[in-house]
RNA sequence: GGCCCGGUCGUCUAGUGGUUAGGAUGCCGCCCUUUCAAGGCGGAGGUCGCGGGUUCAAGUCCCGUCCGGGCUACCA
């Protein structure tokens, strides 16, 4: 699922739960051409992931099923209806053949015309025109009979008043040659059935409303309110696509965001409570919207941002949840199958991402790591959280934690090992790990030993000593705070790990 | 081409006739510090697309104009 239509989906269930209203999930499928079982399954899991709920639907039942356009059309709902508007002179049979139209599409755009279907020769036919077409067994499609010479006026929650002449507005199709509806009659008419207040939907949307309105007139209904909501483009002000970075809402799962950062996020885009208020809760994201917030203007996807948000909400996570968060994060079957495609995939540096085989080889040790000590993992976690921007960073950052082995980073040894004090410095701490007998280390007395070798050799700065034990022990030279990861780590890794490195400066 | 929508720092936005046009992100700097982050503080960045009006006063109201986008299917 796209994210914009999640966001769509978004601004519908927090609007419905902060009115007290009712969401309802209604199955689109009336192009056979078009619905795929996949897509269905996973739009299905993208609101489910997202926290989208429905008080009915497919899934679930409720007062005005079936749910699934397919299923109504098997019912007869819609011919039911169209029969009402053929009867009272709305809706008329059309026999053009698809070649007809064609032709004549292909002659107003010659002449600069505004092209579609403004009546051709069966908006006004005789009944037995009709009669002689259909004896003849031609096959036709049903079309909403727009009126000529007015103005259609739609009222948008958003934008405000918005006319058409109707002359401009084309008769569209109602029911398809193959006996199915279009979107256009089965969302409106299922709308009513189903006592929709409200249409929300994105501003591709407004070029249909006119019709969309009078065909509620035609039939003599109460008009639901409009509300078409503004797309999310890509930085270029294209639509937002895969060349954008990702598209796909189950991405950003698989990528390492957090549904609650992405949700605020998405809901931000198009959408604010006024104010400086950002940073959100679901329940407080349903207790201000209103439809007031609502802008008008399309928002542009901010991949940095979203990121600003997910290291918020990492950081507020309490550190049980986190690491919840993260088994959730790397047992999820998408997880690594995603890391192991984007290894693949040039679009990859689209989203900053530089090596990915690396970063899904981190993710399945931080994985066995949680499963076979998790005691131990929790603390290699708690002591990056504070550095991560995704759950995905947590797999490169507490790597070194779990590797018997470190990878080396070249640049670091030559630049601290080169130091004459260096090899003294490992033999002596060494010694004050061997000293201990627990098979466990404070960070008070990794503290304590660590200054007391720059002052026993009169260094005025801890740099020179942290420094070459840091690389030693993680093979880099960034991380958490080194005593810290020193008392995670324990006697029994750290002596190993220094002993290493010892062979790595007389080499 | 026609119809329609939109236009406030790069980006998300606050703003509903009177503000030094505010916040956030990103960027830069400083502080903190054993590193990287995080955090704190500060800075740069906006002639409110442009041009006319209305008004004592316009980002806010009106007209025009330019630019961007959408639609223009027996798709949704």
């Amino acid at each position: 699922m796209h994210v914009g239509n999640f966001r769509d989906a978004l601004f519908k269930f927090l609007f419905a739960r902060h009115t007290g209203g009712t969401n309802i999930l209604r199955i689109e499928d009336t192009d056979r051409s078009r619905y795929s079982p996949e897509a269905e399954k996973d739009a299905i899991e993208t609101l489910k992931w997202g926290g989208i709920e429905f008080d009915e639907g497919p899934h679930i039942g409720g007062p005005y099923a079936p749910y699934r356009q397919s299923d109504r059309k098997e019912l007869g709902i819609y011919a039911e209806y169209v029969a009402i508007l053929l009867d009272n002179g709305t809706a008329y049979k059309a026999f053009d053949t698809t070649e007809e139209l064609d032709e004549m599409r292909k002659i107003q755009e010659a002449n600069k015309l505004q092209t579609g279907y403004y009546g051709g020769v069966w908006r006004d036919a005789t009944a037995e025109q009709v009669a002689a077409a259909e004896a003849a067994g031609k096959p036709c499609v049903i079309r909403l009979k727009i009126p000529r010479d007015t103005t259609i006026v739609i009222e948008d929650a958003i934008r405000g008043r918005i006319e058409w002449d109707s002359n401009t507005v084309d008769d569209p199709v109602l029911i398809k040659a193959d006996g199915m509806p279009t979107y256009h009659f089965a969302a409106m008419v299922d709308d009513h059935l189903m006592e929709i207040t409200h249409i929300m939907r994105g501003e591709e949307w407004i070029s249909s409303a006119p019709k969309h309105a009078f065909l509620f007139d035609a039939f003599g209904w109460q008009r639901p309110i409009f509300v078409h909501c503004p797309v999310i483009k890509g930085k270029d002000g294209k639509k937002l696509s895969k060349r954008h970075g990702a598209t796909s809402v189950l991405d950003y799962r698989s990528l390492g965001f957090l549904v609650d950062a992405l949700v605020n996020f998405v809901a931000l885009i198009g959408w604010s409570p006024g104010g400086d208020l950002e940073v959100m809760s679901r329940r407080q994201l349903i207790e201000h919207f209103d439809l007031s917030g609502l802008q008008p203007s399309p928002g542009v996807w901010d991949f940095d941002k979203l990121k600003w948000f997910n290291g918020q909400y990492i950081r507020a996570l309490d550190p049980e949840a986190l690491l919840g968060t993260i088994l959730e994060f790397v047992d999820e079957p998408d997880t690594l199958p995603f890391w192991s495609a984007l290894a693949d995939d040039p679009e990859a540096s689209q989203l900053g991402v530089s090596d990915a085989a690396a970063i899904r080889e981190s993710l399945e040790l931080l994985k066995a790591a949680i499963e076979s000590d998790p005691a131990y993992a929790f603390e290699a976690i708690k002591l990056e959280q504070e550095r991560v921007v995704t759950l995905a960073d947590f797999g490169p950052a507490c790597a070194f934690f779990f590797q018997d082995e470190p990878p080396m980073d070249p640049k670091a040894v030559e630049k601290w090992f080169a130091q004459p004090h260096v090899g003294r410095l490992l033999d002596f701490a060494i010694r004050e790990l061997q000293a201990g007998s627990e098979g466990t280390i404070s960070i008070e007395r990794c503290e304590s030993f660590i200054r007391r070798f720059a002052e026993e050799n009169g260094m005025d700065k801890l740099g020179p000593v942290v420094h070459p034990i840091r690389v030693a022990l993680t093979g880099k030279t960034f991380g958490p705070g080194l005593f810290e990861l020193m008392a995670v780590l324990g006697p029994v890794r750290m002596i190993r790990r220094l002993t290493r490195a010892k062979t790595l400066i007389s080499g």
